[in-house]
DNA sequence: TAGATTGTTAATCGATTAACAATC
DNA sequence: TAGATTGTTAATCGATTAACAATC
């Protein structure tokens, strides 16, 4: 009995782990610091590519990168086994993975919100294009800008905001406002469909149960970290 | 003879940990975990300023900052006891000394190389102000806009990038340039007498043993952390 | 003194590295 | 087959958390 029931047990775990395995999209639950590597082997992978290299070992990628080889074979394969023992990695295949994992192929849309400096800066930067991310809109209150384009963008008037997200289908918005705007307009963007939120106010952010993922950029404190170091070799070189 | 070898070397070890102690600015080693998050404790502690806190816990700081009571004392003790048991740490007092550790005090200059809207969005923030960065100078080769104000801060012609950077002693260099020039302009940075670099550019920057640190900031690689987690929201939902 | 909260040690947890069997 | 290199397990290292004695 107690035997039969063991088996059982087993069995239906097998076909849960079919089940999920099975999941054309099912993500198994990846450690928080292999993730914030994968853009770096993203960014590897393409100039790779650039380079005309199609093929790739662990180890050259490790001397490359600045990693131990260990590191980089743990880290592809949490999310499957993309090598080939004896040859090492195609480098096109891996960084169609990778992309994939990263969400590139979902050719997300966005919207800049505050067409300041900043905001035009990353609006005018290839960085979307080469990431699949689409921006479609760009949002400000000064007439001065509204109805001009930044780059290829179109700057709207903040009135429309629920409408034209509504209607472009923007998946993320990039806040590059003042400040004092960001709780305001984000009470406003958790009502939309909107799934991201990259945040370039410094505001914390208040997005209750909405669901919306944040990414918030501190440049400042990059700066203070470079600050750290810098006044430490002062003091190593005194 | 042994014991007294033995004895001897203690005593060696102890001068030597005493020269080490009397140093004025002695740091001793600090894990990175640690350094990145000193400029986060930063902020709160303005923060807490601004509220008019003068006296804040452990746990009331945790709270906050949504960490545990135990990393913020244990990363404190890293640079000495700020606190006091049964009160728990002034806030002003503490507040000086994250800026000590940080390097606020020393008032470094910096200048921006690259005038575009990435630099000017930077040179226009109240961030460096706020860290005690003076920014003195901005380089760019555009006629259009060398002997121009941006912010407070003159552009200057790239031709006079090395006169400058030594007249006004400038201590860091933020770049924010095109990527192609951004080995040209690296190598010119070198044979001047810098302490660091913000780099924006993207660029792997060669330094060689010149003893600048470098802090790279790679705006595309939060951009696809961010991507990654609307994917997997998006799966989830599913 | 009693209560509170730090500083600090010890225990746990997670991430990195090393090693090597599997396999192309 | 022999050589190379992955995938994966085990060992190490480092960072976080828990616990509590020290002390204000």
């Amino acid at each position: 009995m107690a035997e039969k029931s063991y088996q059982d047990k087993e069995r239906s775990l097998e076909l849960l782990q079919k089940e999920i395995d099975g999941r054309d999209s099912f993500r198994p639950e990846v450690s928080p610091a292999v993730i914030k590597r994968l853009p770096r082997y993203f960014r590897y992978l393409r100039e790779l590519i650039r380079m005309g290299k199609s093929r790739v070992s662990s180890a050259e990628l490790s001397k490359m990168m600045n990693v131990t080889a260990s590191q980089i074979r743990q880290d592809l394969n949490c999310f499957g086994g993309f090598g080939q023992q004896g040859y090492g990695y195609n480098v096109n295949y891996l960084y169609t993975k990778i992309c994939e994992i990263l969400g590139v192929g979902y050719g997300f849309r966005a919207a800049v919100i505050g067409a300041g400096n900043l905001g035009s800066a990353l609006v005018r930067s290839p960085m979307f294009e080469k990431r699949g991310v689409d921006v479609v809109a760009m949002f400000d209150i000064s007439k001065q800008v509204v109805g001009k384009k930044i780059g290829n963008v179109r700057v709207y008037d903040m009135e429309e905001l629920e409408a034209r997200i509504h209607d472009f289908g923007v998946d993320i918005v990039i806040l590059t406002l003042p400040k004092e705007y960001a709780l305001d307009v984000t009470s406003r963007l958790v009502k939309t469909g909107i799934h991201g939120i990259w945040n370039f106010t410094g505001k914390e952010l208040e997005l209750g149960d909405s669901g919306i993922v944040v990414e918030n950029v501190h440049l400042g404190d990059s700066l203070m970290t470079l600050c750290y170091d810098v006044a430490k070799s002062l003091e190593n070189k005194k």
